[in-house]
DNA sequence: CGACCTTTTGATTGGCGTCAAAATCTGTGG
DNA sequence: CCACAGATTTTGACGCCAATCAAAAGGTCG
């Protein structure tokens, strides 16, 4: 499974712009000076190889993460082995916290492309947290708005329809990438860099390899997209949000992304 | 939709063990003098009749809620009408409450049998964060380990056989109903009081009433379960967990219940 | 260049939806 | 207490979507 570890990032972003606990959802909008204190909590960045896991269900991450770069995915897996994608996760998101519950986190993350992430300490986060409650509201605010989402994946997953199902995580992909204006949205022919593979697809709505490769190959024959060399440009974007009943409003109002 | 209307019960109760603060989930465990200045947010206790709403998604409730008696539906509604419930609230559980999102709260929640329900204003939760900050932890916590509900029932929920999904829905629901301890649940026969129709079933997995009926009848045959007039039996708990790749410790694990 | 991963395509099978109708249960009013 | 209407359960026939098995073609990396 973890054919290479995760590695402490060599050149680390120090400035200020740049400091792990400013990019992270927690802090979003807070002055900076109330920030003073999270300073000599700023810890390392890692690299985490493609198919490596940043963490496994049922342990206790040490740090919780803000991802910086990459594409990772969060899972549970199953008695029978099948993986179940939860949610993709992108840069900005936040990973690792959850409450202690006695077989510990629920879900597994491993990186589908290279990544690299900033830790926070899991320990110093419960300190923090004692010292400034107000966090404590903040963060009840985000876990509750992520389980929404979750709540919109488990009704729109269980569409029977295929065509419905990849169209919908098409767009909302789409649209969370494209929202962090970064090199990885093409605003020259609509298209997003697309790093994973047609079997993570299944593994997030539910199929088969083979069965999301005839439907991609249905929509590119009817000129809804184009799909080749981990590239996703989207023609026809309102009938596809037609097919899989996608709404944008869902990602624009999910400020975890 | 809602053919009745929610009314405020006649005869609330008003002694110490049935105080509604006392009930809730988020003041568990906390010293009884602490509560005290909770007295003045006790608010009334209401009796919603089956089939009615207590609050619809898209809107802010005024209130949150714990429910005291009956089975409600948490539930979202897809474009094309079609009712996904999220999750089955027994007795004990903890509603209404979620980060202010701007389309507001992202499900629905009715009435499956008649219930009563204990309402404390939305309004006031805030003051009581602002003036008792540990209690905003207990609720990230809460809010956390819901969400590993919900994700288990992504996971579960997207097994492609009927069997498993139906297998595991059941045992779920008598483990929830057993741990609470009361007479929904008799020791004689090993059976709960199970009021929910075969459709309420087939809206959580995501199948279709004929063929939730048609599993029923199949375990039934095979002399796994009795399922007759709003009872259910569990007869063969091994096998059926076997089926429904079911662990009692997601129940156990999870202090909502 | 060769091993491995990913994509693509075809043939076959089975599970579950759909439609339909009968049987049973539940609740309401006379 | 009975009668009746509506809801729920049960059963059968049929069709389609997606899984499965298999194999070839293209891509990628050492």
């Amino acid at each position: 499974m973890n054919k290479k570890s995760i590695q402490i990032r060599q050149e680390p972003h120090t400035s200020c712009d740049q400091c792990p606990v400013r990019k992270m959802t927690l802090f979003r909008g807070i002055p900076e000076q109330q920030l003073e204190w999270t300073k000599h909590y700023r810890q390392h960045q890692f690299v985490v190889p493609p198919k490596t896991s940043l963490y496994l269900e049922h342990t206790k991450p040490d740090y919780v993460y803000t991802l910086f770069n990459g594409w990772m995915a969060m899972y549970q897996t199953s008695q029978t082995g099948k993986r179940q994608i939860l949610r993709f996760a992108l840069p900005g998101d936040f990973l690792g916290f959850q409450a202690d519950g006695r077989g510990g986190i629920s879900h597994s993350v491993s990186a589908l492309t290279e990544s690299i992430v900033c830790g926070f300490p899991r320990d110093q986060l419960k300190n923090m947290f004692d010292e400034h409650p107000k966090l404590a509201l903040r963060l009840a605010n985000m876990e509750s708005r992520d389980m929404a989402l979750c709540q919109q994946h488990q009704t729109f997953g269980s569409r029977k329809d295929a065509h419905a199902s990849i169209a919908f995580l098409l767009l909302e992909l789409f649209h969370r990438t494209r929202k962090q204006m970064n090199k990885n949205y093409n605003a020259d022919d609509n298209s997003i860099i697309f790093p994973i593979t047609q079997e993570d697809v299944g593994d997030a709505v539910g199929l088969t390899n083979v069965h999301v490769n005839r439907v991609l190959r249905k929509f590119t024959k009817d000129g809804l997209i184009e799909c080749h060399h981990r590239k996703l440009k989207i023609i026809d974007e309102i009938k596809l949000a037609e097919i899989g009943e996608f709404n944008s409003d869902i990602i624009a109002g999910n400020p975890l992304i």
